[in-house]
DNA sequence: TCTGGGGTCCTCACACCA
DNA sequence: TCTGTGGTGTGAGGACCC
């Protein structure tokens, strides 16, 4: 806790639907909803005028289909994301070394520890100033909560959106959090907060009014304590910039529940393939292998296992999952199998052959997975909606020409310009004339083998500077983010709904 | 009308050892 | 030698977050 409120938080607002409105001019102002499409999705975000209707994060997509039968509803375009994140980070970066990610679209930032505020007025103006550059840099909206702790800058932040700023003085905190809901606090989800119900308590001034030792007999020591110095607004994490990652996963659900057993059996292999990859990818090694299995009632169990020494080899994780999975009954069916290995660490402590091996391996799998699109994991459930699109409503798996154009990804074309895939399908893609500067565009159908069209990298979401606007702006002076958009992994957008209508 | 994916942290039970 | 205790590692599950 601290005299002045020089901790933020930024909160970029509906950060998924905004990004992929701001891309896609014809669905600005209408209702947008991210996430998975599949008979068992849910939704990731919602645009606020989607959420007019009641649709909100972690939904069932079926339920937000029904609340909004006319809403847009997009896969997660996240390497688009992710590059827009960076230029965020970047200009969070330009305010303090402590910067703490959350996620792609939060953040907290020490102005302190950068120099950029040291007292309510100047810590406000800097939250002013991001919120613009983040809008002129990228097109989108950020919400910034200022206070003297993570907590309280992280609620005020919550209280500003969408599109605002909020500064809580240091003294007022009592008087601010007293009459808000339990729910209010980092930690109370809908257990706790129900727990928290029948104890007699909903607001966050009951909390503290009940004493820390009551709170630590209801929840537990560090969760107690920990909710009871929350409530009175004390809070003193620091800012932490740099956090080690503990464990890595990979799940999948499956559209229908897995009953044959060997199909399982070959699942479990492939996330463990899958998991070793991305282990790989972030320069660890693990020593306990964890196999998870959500059963066809809901019901979840882990098993894990914990080897000798730290490994990155796809055979032991894949032999270890599949012990796992032996002490596993699986009848009734499975609807979810997820393969994660934690006790990281930074290398592989296993003998040197057996890490050359690992190495040829994992180069033989980076070359496999340049190849294009769908080559390598067309029979993954979580790929295969990627490359069926909603609109194209192909069940069985897309031809080749027809995989190049994806609903939702990025074209060009040699007469007509800039657009996207609307759909596919039949031999034909349609496609809607439009980038993020323009005005609505039109929709056109093609063969999917014209010569004249061509998959190409996202836009910028707000037109890049021109070389003569940097160097006018002088040596020192505030510049572009370095990252630029970059090439977009094929993970598909399928579009329902409003733009359905335009089907050819 | 069903409930994603990728994480973190905490608690509890149990075995083992000093 | 027996019993109690406390620390540590492991395994399982739950809650929470975005």
């Amino acid at each position: 806790m601290r005299s002045a409120p020089t901790i933020l938080h930024l909160d970029m607002d509906a950060f998924f639907a905004a990004a992929e409105q701001a891309a896609k001019p014809s669905l600005r102002g209408k209702p947008v909803v991210v996430g998975g499409l599949g008979p068992r999705g849910v939704v990731a975000t919602a645009s606020y005028e989607a959420r007019r209707f009641g649709v909100h994060s972690a939904m069932p997509m079926a339920q937000a289909r029904r609340l909004a039968p006319n809403a847009a509803y997009l896969v997660p375009r996240f390497s688009l994301y992710r590059t827009i994140s960076e230029q965020v980070m970047e200009l969070l970066g330009r305010l303090s070394p402590l910067v703490e990610p959350l996620s792609l679209d939060e953040a907290f930032v020490d102005l302190e520890a950068g120099g950029a505020a040291d007292d309510s007025a100047s810590a406000r103006a800097t939250g002013e100033r991001l919120r613009a550059d983040i809008r002129a840099f990228t097109g989108l909206t950020g919400s910034v909560g200022l206070a003297g702790s993570k907590m309280l800058a992280k609620i005020a932040s919550e209280q500003a959106k969408p599109d605002g700023l909020l500064l809580i003085e240091p003294g007022t905190e009592r008087e601010l959090l007293g009459p808000m809901s339990v729910r209010t606090l980092p930690g109370v989800g809908p257990a706790t907060g129900e727990h928290l119900r029948r104890a007699g308590m909903t607001t966050v001034a009951e909390l503290a009014e009940a004493g820390e030792d009551e709170l630590v007999r209801l929840l537990g020591k560090a969760h107690g304590a920990a909710l009871f110095r929350m409530a009175v607004g004390y809070d003193d994490r620091p800012v932490v910039a740099e956090r080690d990652t503990k464990s890595v996963s990979v799940e999948d659900t499956f559209d229908v529940d897995l009953h044959d057993r060997v199909r399982v059996r070959i699942e479990v292999e492939r996330l463990a393939d899958r998991c070793v990859q991305r282990l790989r990818a972030s320069g660890h090694s693990g020593r306990t292998i964890v196999l998870k299995v959500r059963r066809y009632d809901f019901s979840t169990l882990t098993r894990s296992e914990t080897l000798r020494g730290p490994t990155d080899d796809p055979s032991v994780v894949r032999e270890a999952a599949g012990r796992l999975l032996e002490a596993v009954d699986t009848t009734g069916g499975v609807r979810l199998l997820g393969v994660g290995v934690t006790g990281l660490t930074d290398y592989t402590q296993e003998d040197l052959f057996a890490q050359a091996a690992a190495e040829e391996q994992a180069a033989a799998e980076e070359h496999a997975a340049d190849e294009p699109a769908g080559s390598a994991h067309d029979a993954a459930p979580g790929d295969r909606e990627a490359h069926e699109g909603d609109v194209a409503g192909v069940a069985e798996p897309v031809a080749h020409a027809e995989r190049r154009w994806a609903a939702g990804h990025d074209v060009r074309h040699a007469e007509y310009g800039a657009g996207w895939v609307q759909g596919s399908g039949v031999g034909r893609v349609t496609v809607r004339f439009e980038e993020p500067g323009s005005p609505p565009g039109r929709v056109r159908t093609f063969r999917v083998d014209d010569p004249d069209l061509e998959p190409s990298d996202p836009l910028p979401l707000v037109p890049l500077p021109t070389d003569q606007a940097v160097a006018e702006q002088g040596p020192g002076q505030s510049s572009w983010p370095a990252t630029r958009p970059k090439e977009v992994s094929p993970d598909g957008v399928g579009v329902s709904g409003a733009s359905e209508r335009s089907r050819p």
